[in-house]
DNA sequence: TATATTTAGTAAACATTGTTTACTAACTTA
DNA sequence: TAAGTTAGTAAACAATGTTTACTAAATATA
C-alpha cells in the first residue's frame, strides 16, 4: 500500500503550491504585499495552514532565495560554454543584468532586502550563491591569464565589476534613476556598460 | 504680547525632537525598529502625539529625508574647494563613501529604501539631492576638458561611477560581503577603488 | 474677571500583519 | 470498528500604524 507515498506527494505538491504562490505574489506584488494572508486566500486555505508547511514566513522567504539562487546559478553555468574569457566575462555581464530586471523580485531578496539572506538559517543560499561568484572570480583569472587588466588582483577585479552591476540593478529597481528622463534610462545604462566594457578591455 | 511666538516656538521645537529622536533612533535602531511607538516611548508622550506634528509616519521620514540630502549635499559642497577636477572627483568619491558609511540609516533611506523616496510627495528631497548629481556630472565634465575619459559622455561617466559606489556601499551596508572574510573587507573596498582610480587616470 | 474657544494631549480602539492556541473532522491503522 | 494521527480551521494575541472620542489646559474675548 502506497498510503504513505501518495500523503507524501501530496505534502510536497501542497508546499509546493504554497512556494509557487508565493514566488508569484514576491513578484507580483513585491516583498511588502506578499503576506501570509494573501497566499492562504489565494490558494484558498485559512493562514494557519501554511504554517504546517514552513516554520514562519522566513522559512518559506528561504525557500524562495534557494529558487532565486539556483536559477542565478544555471544562468551563470550556462555561460561557461563561452571559451574566450572576454566573451565570457561579457556573457556572465549580461546574464546578470537579465536575470535582474527578469525576475526583480528575486533580486530583491538575493541581493537588497536585510530580512532573509542575513539569517544564519539560510547558509544554503549564500553556498549556492557562492558558485556564482566564484564562476566569476574565474572568468576574470582567465581574462587576466589572456592579458586583461595587468597585474591587478584578479578577486579585486571580481568585486569591482560585481558592486558596479550590482549599482545599476538596485539604482534601476529602486527607482533612484528619476533625474533622468524615463525615456533614456535605457540607453544610459546601456552606454555606461559600454565605457565599463571598453576600459576593461584596454589590456 | 508674544504669547503666538513663543508657543510657534514651543510647536517647532517640539517638531524637531521627534524629529532628532526619530532620526537616532533610524540611525541606531535601524529602519524596522524605528516606530512611531519607540519615538513615542522615548520622548514620553503618548504615540497619537506625534501625529499631531506629523500627518503620519511617511512625512517624518520625508523631513528626515530631507536632513539626509542636506547633509549629503552639504559634504558634496565643501569638495568644491579643490580645484584641480581629477582631485575634485576622488575628493567626491571620499565624501560620498564617508557619508554612506557614517550615516547608514540615512543612506538607506536616500538610495536604498523602497517606501519614502518613491513618493511625489517628497520632491523636496529629490530637488536637494539634484545638486549633488550635478555637482558630480559638472566635475567629471570638468576632467573631460582636462583630457580625462576620452570623448565619453560625461553623463554617462557619471552615471557609471555613481553605479560603482553605491554598489559598493549597498554590498557593504545590506551585508552581502560575507564570502570575503570580516578582516579583509575593508581592504578589498578600499584596492578596489584603487582600481577604479587607475582606470579612470588613464587619458 | 468670567466665560467661550482653541489647542495639546491622552486612552482606547481599529485595521493589518505575523503567529499561536484550542478545537474539529477526516483519514489511517490496528 | 475504535484509537490515534494528521490536515485543517476559527479565534485570538502581539506588534504596528492610525483614528475616534474624550479631557484638560492654555488662550482669547465679552
Amino acid at each position: 500500500m502506497g498510503t504513505k507515498e501518495r500523503r507524501e506527494r501530496e505534502r510536497l505538491e501542497m508546499k509546493d503550491l504554497i512556494l509557487d504562490t508565493a514566488t508569484r505574489q514576491l513578484e507580483e506584488l513585491g516583498y511588502d504585499k506578499m503576506t501570509i494572508r494573501s497566499i492562504a486566500e489565494e490558494i484558498e486555505y485559512s493562514p494557519r495552514t501554511i504554517y504546517l508547511y514552513f516554520k514562519d514566513k522566513d522559512e518559506l522567504l528561504y525557500a524562495i532565495s534557494i529558487k532565486a539562487f539556483t536559477l542565478f546559478a544555471k544562468a551563470f553555468e550556462s555561460v561557461l560554454e563561452i571559451e574566450d574569457p572576454y566573451e565570457r566575462l561579457m556573457g556572465l555581464n549580461r546574464a546578470y543584468f537579465k536575470f535582474a530586471f527578469d525576475n526583480p523580485g528575486y533580486y530583491d531578496l538575493m541581493f537588497i532586502l536585510r530580512g532573509p539572506m542575513n539569517s544564519d538559517l539560510n547558509q544554503d543560499s549564500w553556498d549556492i550563491g557562492m558558485r556564482s561568484h566564484q564562476i566569476l572570480e574565474e572568468t576574470v583569472r582567465d581574462c587576466m591569464k589572456a592579458g586583461y587588466f595587468n597585474e591587478q588582483d584578479p578577486d579585486v577585479v571580481a568585486f569591482t565589476l560585481w558592486s558596479y552591476v550590482h549599482g545599476v540593478v538596485s539604482l534601476k529597481i529602486r527607482d533612484r534613476m528619476r533625474m533622468y528622463p524615463e525615456d533614456i534610462r535605457e540607453d544610459l545604462i546601456s552606454q555606461s556598460i559600454e565605457i565599463i566594457h571598453t576600459m576593461m578591455k584596454k589590456k
